[in-house]
DNA sequence: GTGAAAGCGCTAACAC
DNA sequence: GTGTTAGCGCTTTCAC
């Protein structure tokens, strides 16, 4: 009773000692073969070839991961959201994985949840993976008192400090704050007196490096560092922030943690009368595929995801495959500012000045140049 | 030698036999109480889990797999693409798969991968897997000659017809072209003596189901069916068609197959100086988070990805469980016109044929209500 | 170059 | 309620 069973009709999938008769080999041949081993004469490999062809046959990757102790696959922890940014990494991550010859596992985390990262890294271990690749993580510490999760495989965190212990622990995607200080230092090139800055949600490490950037940028020119303002990510809370922004008159310019945000701040500017750019300048993060086309064109920084991606990874499988030696030093991703049509050099005292006392709403038909971003939007 | 390696130095992981020694019971018996089965006193339990919890003992996914023949995991074949349709599917499936207690396994499709659908699902089948979630699957056929890849698990397509052989292929998100008819009625509820159409790249049946929902409806209405105009999904390629689209005084209504490159066709029309709603109105598709927030606020149809997700997974499960019984039936998804302020009934025929003569870039300025869509935009 | 034997850590079927 | 006996389909080790 070899050949079992296969429940629900279909026939039981060959097996390679099916194979191996088949072609009148040993099982063990038919594993050569498969596993690209050296020593199998052409005239065998070519034998086992057809016959497993003919059997439809497939290797069981169970048992591969069962007795060699291998899985042959990585997990990736990522947020469960369609986020540009963190579905961005999780594609780029895809892409690279699999021209590494591994298998993808993915569980997402929703903010908020109870096991949070530490219970997703949990699962990925229970599925059995050889890596693991931890996506932009938020900080859940405090409702969630045990951070460090100890992890037996190595570890790639992307956009955030290396919080859990493992044989090896890497890191990638640490440069937003270099990018935020590019975005404060373009508005403050442009002749702005300080900058503002509508931050994401302080749980994320992602926003907490990019506030940094800014203040120490601000702080690093003299500048005053004025009260941050915080959204969630979505064009929603940039459109609240931006209320609030526009109601005080001194402000001229902001850095905006994300596009989507960016968005939302302008709609808001704009619904009280605040020109963009000639009122003021707004700059923000990711480069998101509608940033070009958006009014006016935003100027933003671009994340290259796909560089974080794949230079990540592929030091995360150098540490899988070669766990005794050193691991491959990390490499700085390129910034790049995406200069459109939404900063501008600030509005004279005067005319700031009559913006403070009409705060009201704005007709149409002021007689004031419109910010049309050029005929095709830069990109 | 039964505690064998660990190769690297990390001790190898305790198995089920480990812990049942500590425990003073059977190996059998540590399965029993890891698998909730009945028939296991409270005190064995208890004895078993301290042991295993003392021991940090996790079971191993694949032998598990290879004794009982499943992989408990559902593989998932999506656009390697951050596009908001996919990207949103991809999440409610993961979130939905979670609950179910199935891993999660990714394999993305890029357009125009020579290897196409059926190489993403051969190296799921590959990997192993119980069931195969196939989303948004564009049309390789004509590179890629053999369609119908034959599968040998329970197969759900999402947003196409069912093109695999499978011992059960379900389907789900076919609402596609009755949601374009909403949004196409809408226009014409307005008005608009006709529709134009920016479509989707024709390989997506997402975007062939759109087409087909907005010829459907002209015709049923006995309207003119105009042109198609094509696009890539991009912001970038709806300005493009906006060009062209803007030339055109006819063009009073359009109908975007995605909010992208509505957002690129509103931008081109600004640009061209057709305003939008007053002259051109635009429907989009999708609702992007930022759809609100955009100048002006887009009219859209929302898509309903976490209950399409959330019920096709409900049903993939069900026929992998349930390999006998009759699949679950699928059941309508909701139609959601997002009703904003990109939508107006049609310019009177005298300001169009004005329109048509200045067809020049506008300046601002010109003496017209400016569209704000209102204080706090509508979500 | 090839094969035989052992066993990875579980679940399945049955005995007690 | 619990234990025993067999494999699942590979990789590993070592013999030839």
């Amino acid at each position: 009773m070899t050949r079992g069973t296969g429940r629900g009709g279909s026939p039981a999938a060959p097996s390679s000692t099916d194979v191996a008769r088949l072609a009148g080999v040993s099982q063990k041949t038919v594993s050569r073969v498969f596993n690209d081993e050296p020593y199998v004469s052409a005239d065998v490999r070519r034998r086992v070839t057809e016959a497993a062809e003919r059997l439809g046959y497939r290797r069981n990757n169970a048992a591969r991961a069962l007795a060699s102790g291998r899985t042959r696959s990585i997990g990736v922890v990522t947020l469960g959201t369609a986020l540009y940014g963190p579905a961005s990494l999780l594609m780029g991550v895809e892409r690279v994985v699999r021209d590494t010859g591994y298998a993808l596992r993915v569980v997402n985390t929703m903010e908020g949840d109870p096991a949070g990262i530490a219970g997703a890294v949990d699962s990925l271990l229970d599925q059995g993976v050889d890596g693991i690749v931890i996506s932009e993580p938020i900080d859940e510490a405090g409702e969630n008192g045990d951070m460090a999760p100890r992890v037996g495989v190595p570890v790639l965190v992307i956009g955030a400090p290396p919080f859990v212990t493992a044989p090896a622990v890497l890191n990638a995607g640490d440069g937003a704050d270099l990018m935020a200080r590019t975005a404060t230092e373009h508005l403050l090139a442009l002749g702005h007196t300080t900058v503002h800055h509508l931050a994401g949600p302080q749980r994320w490490y992602a926003a907490r490096d990019r506030l940094e950037g800014w203040r120490a940028t601000l702080t690093a020119h003299g500048k005053d560092v004025p009260e941050v303002v915080t959204g969630d990510w979505s064009a929603a809370s940039g459109y609240t922030a931006g209320r609030a922004l526009a109601e005080d008159g001194d402000v001229t310019a902001v850095f905006s943690a994300n596009d989507d945000m960016a968005i939302g701040l302008v709609r808001a500017l704009a619904d009280a009368g605040r020109r963009v750019p000639e009122d003021v300048s707004v700059v923000g993060f990711d480069d998101i595929p509608v940033a070009a086309y958006v009014t006016p064109p935003l100027t933003t920084v671009r994340q290259p995801f796909d560089a974080v991606a794949q230079e990540g990874l592929k030091r995360l499988v150098h540490a899988i495959e070669n766990p005794d030696a050193d691991p491959l030093p990390p490499s700085d991703p390129p910034i790049d500012l995406v200069v459109r049509a939404s900063t501008a050099p600030p509005p004279s005292r005067t005319a700031r000045a009559r913006g403070r006392r009409t705060s009201s709403r704005r007709q149409a038909g002021t007689p004031a140049a419109r910010p049309e971003g050029g005929a095709a939007p830069q990109h």
